[in-house]
RNA sequence: GCGCACGUGGCGUAAUUGGUAGCCGCGCUAGACUUAGGAUCUAGUGUCUGACGACGUGGGGGUUCGAGUCCCUUCGUGCGCACCA
């Protein structure tokens, strides 16, 4: 009988439909395993064959513990709010749920096509008001918590408000955007309004007037993982820097529990490393310098407290406060023309110039070791969101301090032993320290390291300053100005932000006449009526962002539809947190951070019981597209085969790689696919059209986008799944090549006339050779799922089964075992087969194969021969032969005859599996 | 510039983790069969050589009885960060 892909897989897909064969109930008697896919976005041109590549290897990993007896939770859901919706709806008018909702039925056709495992019943959109109801309280929640740095931990604002009104800000250690000190009398005289304004100051939701990332085109802020070399990531526009009243979260005061919780995890180094070069942490001193003629201390932040004696001149950022305070006025005219200048560049003009600018304050600050009065400098290279937004400049060892030191004319003292700094400066941290000694401090003969040790303790005895740890990480800007998103739960009395109630909870989105922003550049919001409270106050405008819905969906998923909790106590209890999480890489430093940010939250708050959301995280690699051309003679319509190219005039031209094959042209096709392609000529060789190839993105506008449901269709969902798999290693990245699925289809279909052709009669024993076949399949299939080694596993496979099929004779058991071995690859043919061996159920459900040691002793050994130590060839020898007969092998080998020379060996060793040692 | 990966046939890749490099598949070559296909089957396929054999994991060096694997160095590719003091 033929292999009919298409006639058995409809039939499962039914069977697994009716029978609700993937609905997950939590069961305290089984051990649960939660394997989770980076839920889509749904965009409107469907999945391509890049897409399930992740959702193929977390499948069989899904179904594979389900086969080891675990209880698995593997849901899909959509990540349904976004900009390409919103861009679409202002071009169309049309609401953007609609064609959300249109994308996701496509989407959900088309993953059902490939025989995934996921629990539906559990199905979440972002979009959804049941879903986001939880967004908007977990929203709540951090405007109602402030970061107490002392507890390391989110506590109540209400802790904070009442510390404030009984001790004023002494003795709390809230995390803040600015240190503000003040006393109980002074917060109790302060107003309703007042008060509420100092709160923002130390919410985790907060709002606050920061420099943000505008991008004019989109009309909205970005945070600053969606910015890239000064473009927005979606689109590619322009951004500018803009200070702007925002919605933040205080992301930033987690910054050292989400480096040191990295080592916990089972991410990729590169990953971690990712996370933790945005996360930049750097250990320094923040020192005071006092400024010459005025009662100003001016504050820095250094990591290299010990070239302290080079400081030649300070630097101010042009966003710092202290500008205006330093500012002389014979300066004035040339700080504020310099200022006006800094501020007319985009973020991407600063990057682009790299010019060095800056313009002198007309102060001096007074170095507090050697009582030097050193000029104060404002220039562009310095940032105002970093340390303290003013720095001590050490031209000889800072290789931006220099460019800006020579630019200047302004004096280098090296400070290093055998640096030569003439033409540029000596950065690394290494040498001997020179020119190092003052009054009180002598650095000069020490390490590098030593000196920043010393300098570091000398300035906290002295209490020239402290010792502090600084982070890159910065807060993230949760406001965006756009409908496409989820409203904030927060209305305005006075110009003041209020909480609405919870029972307010979920706030819907309103009907807005257009998507775009009002003639008074209001967000689209400003267009919707009756956007107020019940008594009128008026509602906030902006939505949030993208990853407000994204950042806790895995929770919800334990338990999607309780009105009660966003989860509840026993549902997290079981399943506690995400075991394997398979998605790109593109999230490192957006949704995995922030994810990460959001459950360390709730962790604060008891509601979830793990600190880390993703236990062990897999990236898999893009599937690049494989682009053909087509070579048309210049002027002609007459196009030439990719090796004779080189004999005419001709441009490439992209040509939809659905009409060739193995880059064969089918030039009929070819004519038929555009009528400017009709009467298109062929310079043939061979008797055929030979494309050329490029690797490219994988998008409509290169031609190169293959579709799962062609493969699909053609060959079958088992056969796309294997071939996914056995492209290379999961993590990799690679193009889709669409030859060699072949290979895969064929083995197939011989695993199908293997099948076939078996003795299906009961109780009879394998072979010896059959036994052995299938064990060492066991094992290595085995080993190979938990390494996330896909490819190989596909190889093992087609061993096997060229194995069975050349024993001619193959019996029930074995085929019993491939068939539980190959369910989580190719779950539709092992279900035809699990059922015509007479099994009830699913397959999936089939209890796991365990390898008998026994059966796969290996027939022989190879050993290493040495002489005197020293090894000079192998011999094999049976699994079974005793000492003796190694020995006897080993010297019966012409090999030894060559190397023992006609003597008689001494003494020879032999260890058993290991190593056969003559001494001559 | 700093950090992290990686470099193996014509191609995608594999190598019990230091033990005979090239498994599996594609492609290619030859043959078989045929209802002439984008089907199936058999054999071969790292390079050089008629053969024996020699050489081969980006280049150079080292450790080791033995290196694709470990160390140093150099070249190249990919990714991340980037005036972060």
């Amino acid at each position: 009988m033929e292999y009919n892909h298409k006639e058995i897989e409809s039939r499962w897909q039914n069977y697994w439909r009716e029978n609700q064969t993937y609905k997950t109930v939590e069961n305290p008697d089984k051990k649960k395993f939660y394997v989770l896919d980076m839920f889509p976005y749904p965009s409107g041109a469907g999945l391509h064959v890049g897409h399930p590549l992740g959702y193929i290897a977390s499948d069989i990993y899904a179904r594979f513990k389900r086969q080891q007896g675990f209880n698995v939770l593997h849901p899909m859901g959509y990540d349904a709010y976004g900009l390409p919706a919103e861009q679409y709806a202002i071009q169309t008018g049309q609401h953007p749920e609609k064609t959300t909702n249109e994308n996701i039925a496509r989407y959900r056709s088309q993953l059902d096509k490939i025989g995934f495992s996921f629990d539906w019943s559990r199905e979440i959109r972002t979009c959804d008001p049941e879903y986001y109801k939880w967004t908007q309280w977990a929203f709540m929640q951090m405007f109602n918590s402030y970061y107490d740095l002392d507890e390391r931990k989110a506590c109540p604002i209400s802790r904070l408000t009442e510390h404030f009104s009984l001790h004023g800000s002494e003795g709390i250690h809230p995390a803040a955007t600015k240190e503000i000190a003040f006393t109980a009398e002074e917060w109790n005289a302060l107003s309703e309004k007042e008060q509420r304004e100092r709160l923002m100051n130390y919410r985790i939701a907060y709002q606050g007037e920061t420099m943000v990332n505008w991008c004019p085109k989109l009309g909205t802020v970005l945070a600053n993982d969606e910015v890239s070399e000064g473009l927005s990531v979606r689109g590619g526009f322009p951004v500018e820097q803009k200070m702007m009243n925002q919605w933040c979260l205080r992301v930033s005061a987690y910054a050292p529990r989400l480096l040191d919780d990295l080592d916990t995890l089972e991410w990729s180094d590169s990953l971690k490393e990712t996370q933790r070069n945005w996360i930049g942490r750097s250990e320094g001193a923040e020192m005071r310098f006092p400024v010459a003629d005025k009662d100003i201390e001016l504050e820095i932040f250094t990591t290299r407290a010990d070239t302290i004696f080079g400081v030649t001149f300070m630097v101010l950022a042009p966003e710092s406060a202290y500008v205006p305070m330093l500012t002389a006025p014979e300066q004035e005219d040339a700080v504020k023309a310099y200022l006006d200048e800094v501020k007319h560049k985009t973020e991407r003009e600063r990057q682009i110039e790299k010019k060095v600018s800056g313009v002198f304050t007309g102060s001096y600050a007074i170095n507090p070791l050697t009582g030097k009065k050193i000029p104060v400098w404002v220039s562009d290279y310095v940032l105002a969101g970093y340390g303290t937004g003013a720095i001590m400049a050490v031209p000889a060892h800072d290789s931006r301090d220099y460019a800006f030191a020579r630019h200047f004319s302004l004096p280098v003292i090296p400070l290093i032993e055998g640096a030569d700094v003439s033409e540029q400066s000596f950065d690394a941290k290494e040498g001997k320290m020179i020119n190092s000694c003052g009054p009180k401090l002598d650095l000069n003969g020490l390490d590098v390291k030593e000196a920043i040790a010393k300098t570091k303790k000398f300035i906290e005895e002295e209490g020239l300053g402290k010792v502090k740890v600084n982070y890159r990480l910065r807060d993230a800007i949760f406001s965006r100005q756009r409908y496409w998103g989820e409203p904030f739960p927060v209305y305005y009395k006075d110009g003041t932000a209020y909480l609405m109630e919870e029972s307010a909870l979920p706030l819907q989105l309103p009907a807005v006449s257009s998507y775009l922003p009002t003639e008074d550049g209001q967000p689209p919001l400003g267009r919707a009526e009756n956007w107020t409270t019940p008594e009128g106050y008026p509602i906030e405008l902006c939505t949030m962002p993208g990853f407000a819905g994204s950042s806790a969906y895995y929770l919800r998923y334990m338990d999607p539809h309780n009105d009660k909790a966003l989860v509840s106590k026993e549902a997290d209890e079981y399943w506690r947190n995400v075991d394997l999480y398979v998605g790109g890489s593109e999230h490192a430093t957006g949704h995995l951070m922030y994810s990460r940010f959001w459950n360390k939250f709730l962790y604060d708050l008891g509601l979830v019981v793990e600190p880390e959301p993703f236990r062990k995280l897999v990236n898999q690699g893009m599937i690049q597209g494989r682009t053909n051309f087509v070579y048309r003679i210049k002027n002609t319509n007459t196009f030439v085969s990719h090796g004779l190219r080189k004999e005419y005039d001709t441009t490439p031209i992209r040509v939809d790689v659905n009409i060739v094959s193995n880059d064969v042209l089918d030039t009929e096709a070819f004519r038929s696919w555009r009528p400017e392609y009709a009467d298109a000529e062929f310079v043939l060789e061979d008797g055929k059209y030979i494309c050329g190839y490029a690797v490219e993105k994988m998008s409509k506008s290169m031609f190169n986008v293959v579709n799962p449901d062609d493969i699909v269709d053609r060959y079958g969902a088992d056969t796309l799944r294997l071939y996914e798999m056995f492209l290379g290693p999961v993590e990799q990245s690679k193009p889709w090549d669409t030859n060699g699925i072949d290979g895969v289809n064929r083995f197939l279909k011989k695993l199908w006339g293997l099948f076939g052709k078996a003795d299906l009669t009961a109780g009879k024993e394998m072979t010896r050779e059959e036994k052995k076949a299938v064990h060492k399949l066991i094992r290595k299939i085995t080993e190979d799922i938990e390494n996330f080694s896909y490819n190989t596993s596909v190889a093992a496979f087609m061993i096997a089964v060229n194995d069975l099929t050349s024993l001619k004779s193959t019996n029930k058991d074995a085929m019993d075992i491939i068939t539980r071995l190959i369910a989580p690859f190719a779950p539709h043919i092992a279900e035809e087969f699990w059922h015509r061996l007479g099994h009830e159920g699913s397959v999936v459900d089939a209890e796991w194969p365990e390898y008998d040691e026994k059966a796969l002793v290996e027939d022989t050994v190879k050993y290493p021969v040495s002489f005197n130590g020293k090894m000079r060839f192998m011999v094999e020898a049976p699994a079974t032969a005793s000492k003796e007969d190694v020995e006897r092998l080993a010297l019966s080998d012409s090999n030894a005859s060559r190397w023992l020379d006609g003597k008689t060996p001494k003494k020879v060793i032999v260890v058993p599996g290991k190593i056969v040692n003559i001494v001559i």
